[in-house]
DNA sequence: CTTATTTATCGAAGTTCTTCGATAAATCGA
DNA sequence: TCGATTTATCGAAGAACTTCGATAAATAAG
């Protein structure tokens, strides 16, 4: 099931991953290889919580990351077909 | 050869991928599977000369682009080696 | 019920990015 | 040499982004 991105959303996505505390983000959700609650991401990133809120944000709209809602937390992981996605549009770009 | 990108590298590819105009070019130097010239991406894309410029540049500063000095004019083609290196850091994040 | 915790939203300040026109620098052609 | 072409650079205007503190909304805990 590859999904095809239109170039607004390859834009949106290489937007969202341009900064380094969303590319740090990444990594941690990255790395737990489960949910990540946004709290944890808060005590790992020295940035103001809703800064933090707003990185997330980035890379929820891009589609990168989804988002659970579970309580009061909120619960992130990778989107793999966006990635994939992304990735696929990217290998189109070689020779 | 792999070459293994740091953090601050990936954040300026995907700056530079970052905006439908580069994403464009990018396009174009693809399409033509051979160095393209400047001069016919400022025939294609609606903007100033120098805004194009501008635009490759940066594309250039991220190493996406390879420039090469051909008389008066300057001939582009994309970096295989820094394109691998983008999509390696990418792989990371898949499960 | 009241208080604490977690996340989202708002408005503001400062910074960075995009775009332009003007112009400079380099090179080619006549 | 002189004028035309190609690309880069500069300064400025406006738009977009980052960050913060304050605060709201939702839920959990006592």
């Amino acid at each position: 099931m590859n999904t095809v991105l239109t170039a607004k959303q390859v834009e949106k996505i290489s937007k969202a991953l341009a900064d380094p505390y969303r590319l740090q983000i990444m990594d941690l959700v990255n790395k737990d290889k489960e949910w990540v609650k946004c709290v944890s991401i808060v005590e790992c990133i020295n940035l103001a919580q809703s800064t933090i809120s707003h990185h997330i944000s980035q890379l929820v709209e891009a589609e990168l990351l989804i988002a659970e809602k579970d309580g009061r937390n909120v619960k992130y992981v990778i989107n793999q077909e966006v990635l994939s996605g992304y990735i696929a549009y990217l290998n189109h770009f070689k020779s």
